[in-house]
DNA sequence: CCCGCTGCTGCAATCGACTGCACAATCCGC
DNA sequence: GCGGATTGTGCAGTCGATTGCAGCAGCGGG
């Protein structure tokens, strides 16, 4: 016998297994005598017993398991995120099925597909696309589920979002403060919600701090990665606008304003300063390390998951939503302007 | 109705549930008659039918998953190993579930003893204990598994190990290239796997090239971290040691030593060349970049995936172990002496 | 002294898919 | 045209836990 089941434990300690089920679990355990709820507790304990989830979740149509798809787990941006989900699952009895879309639509629909066949109580979802069919369709059939880093437009679903608009404008405070005035924006795409949200709070900023709001001093970025950043600061750098502070979308992009630094023999923070937006690892060990709006990943994490226990417990309750306030982490990539 | 079951499929499709079982199933298809499963399978589309691997996992005592167990998902060396895994699993039909032990061995064990309560069919395991009891038992019991970057001394497991002698060969060898005479190792803790290995690597290279092996040129962290890397460094250089060149255990290490070189205004390579092992993320954006010793941590999790694979589908194959190439990459953090 | 209630426990069905066995239909050779 | 082999299909039990319902004992009240 490999694992004792609920029927040897029963057998063991004399009464019926439906007996023992009922002492096993705390909930109905009220519907069986004190003692002998004991006695059961007791010899399951010794005989080191595990009530088998695939059979109790067969009878209760429960899986114990949410899914959570994301992009792509390389990306730094997702393992605290991950990992605050666990955190909150794990104690909960749930575990997380992650998959990787690599944001490829196709591929995000066999995935979803793929983990709801697996008979998933949920979804935690931090794709970026913005606008998607499935979405609705996912809501119309009745799949709970949590946004992460992104809040629906048309759709009601419950999210977990850092509060790009107000980091953004710590970025372009902190900057203002140290005396800038023109400041350019390296946009993230514009398809997906951050970027979006990024750049309009970018521009609202300036305009509520008293700076000119030029157009020229926004570049929009294809994809969030350094190549499309570098890309961006040199269109800009090339067009001639004059700026002396930078506000990256993200990290990446920021990233990519070192290149071009480098490659142009550019002095940051002495000619042009540089705050990028999420506080990846290890970028207070760049030359110079880089200023940056820092995002409690692991707490958006271990939110999105609460708030999707919430849901399966009470699918009727109604969705909420919840916006996270970030902070600015000073270092040493922002520096008055000569 | 939900989601329809192979009753709805059989009902359909006018025949018997067994029937149409056998008909989807496509190892037991060669025993109906071909048109007949042509037909339930076409029903079955239809209907969009999705067998429910909870209760086929019941009765045939499988569940398509697999536990990946790892100290913590935050650190930038597992993503990719996990990413590694997933794309090997998922084709397959299966699935992981990562559990995060902190290096907690008391937390190891409850979550090893979660994972198997919910029927994973192995383990890939990624924590760096070694000589673990529990590795013994869970042997003993039957439990499949796979090793990843740790070869155990005493078990027979099959493991997937970068091949960490040679890369700290190359490390060594390139220094020696360079004109370096005095060479230092930081090494990691000696009660994991890796650090002992390397650090015996570090010896066994530096004889061989014909350099003095003086073991007052190697220290020995508490941890693989940046605080013990910057301690062990400063401890070295405290000591009144000569050395020009330093090895260090892996990345982290070796950016603690960038902190020390802040610290003590050494200017990394011309003063010190430094060489770290993994090849984290971003490493190419430090002052100046790092040279390292990359290891190929997805190719890495796709052979342990595969490895397990094989175990589940045959499990009294003798069990394989494999080594993996390394390569240096030549960055900044390395020049010849002074 | 009997009825009815409460408190526990057991019985048996159920969840959805799989599978050993039996049985029916078909086909072949002699 | 008959016996035996060969397919194809259905029946029913099984995996392990849960749960509605029934039954039983004990107890108090009328």
């Amino acid at each position: 016998m490999q694992t004792p089941t609920l029927r040897d434990v029963a057998d063991a300690a004399g009464v019926h297994p439906a007996t023992a089920s009922r002492a096993l679990n705390p909930a109905t355990r009220g519907l069986v005598n004190a003692e002998t709820a004991r006695r059961v507790i007791k010899v399951a304990e010794s005989l080191g017993y595990r009530p088998n989830p695939i059979a109790r979740g067969l009878k209760t149509a429960k899986s114990g398991t949410v899914g959570l798809v994301i992009p792509d787990l390389t990306n730094p941006l997702f393992p605290p995120i991950v990992r605050g989900i666990e955190d909150v699952l794990e104690p909960a009895g749930y575990s997380g099925l992650i998959v990787n879309t690599d944001n490829d639509p196709h591929r995000e629909r066999q995935q979803i597909e793929s983990l709801r066949s697996r008979q998933v109580e949920g979804l935690i979802v931090a794709t970026a696309l913005l606008d998607h069919p499935l979405l609705g369709q996912l809501r119309r059939e009745g799949v709970l589920m949590v946004m992460v880093n992104r809040r629906p437009e048309s759709v009601d679903v419950p999210s977990i979002t850092p509060d790009d608009a107000t980091g953004i404008e710590l970025a372009v405070r902190h900057l203002v403060e140290l005396g800038h005035r023109r400041i350019a924006h390296l946009a993230g795409p514009l398809n997906t919600s951050t970027g979006l949200v990024r750049a309009r709070a970018f521009r609202s900023a300036v305009r509520d701090l008293g700076l000119e709001d030029d157009p020229a001093l926004v570049a929009h970025c294809d994809y969030w990665s350094e190549d499309a950043g570098a890309a961006a600061l040199r269109a800009l750098l090339d067009s001639g606008t004059e700026f002396t502070a930078v506000v990256a979308g993200n990290d990446l992009i920021a990233l990519g304003c070192y290149d071009v630094f480098a490659e142009r023999d550019i002095d940051c923070p002495r000619d042009v300063s540089v705050v990028g937006f999420n506080d990846m690892p290890f970028l207070d060990k760049l030359r110079p390390p880089l200023t940056t709006v820092s995002v409690p990943h692991q707490q958006i994490g271990g939110e999105a998951a609460r708030l999707l226990l919430d849901a399966i417990a009470d699918p009727t309750r109604p969705s909420r939503s919840v916006l996270l306030p970030l902070t600015l982490v000073v270092r040493g990539s922002t520096a008055p302007p000569r």
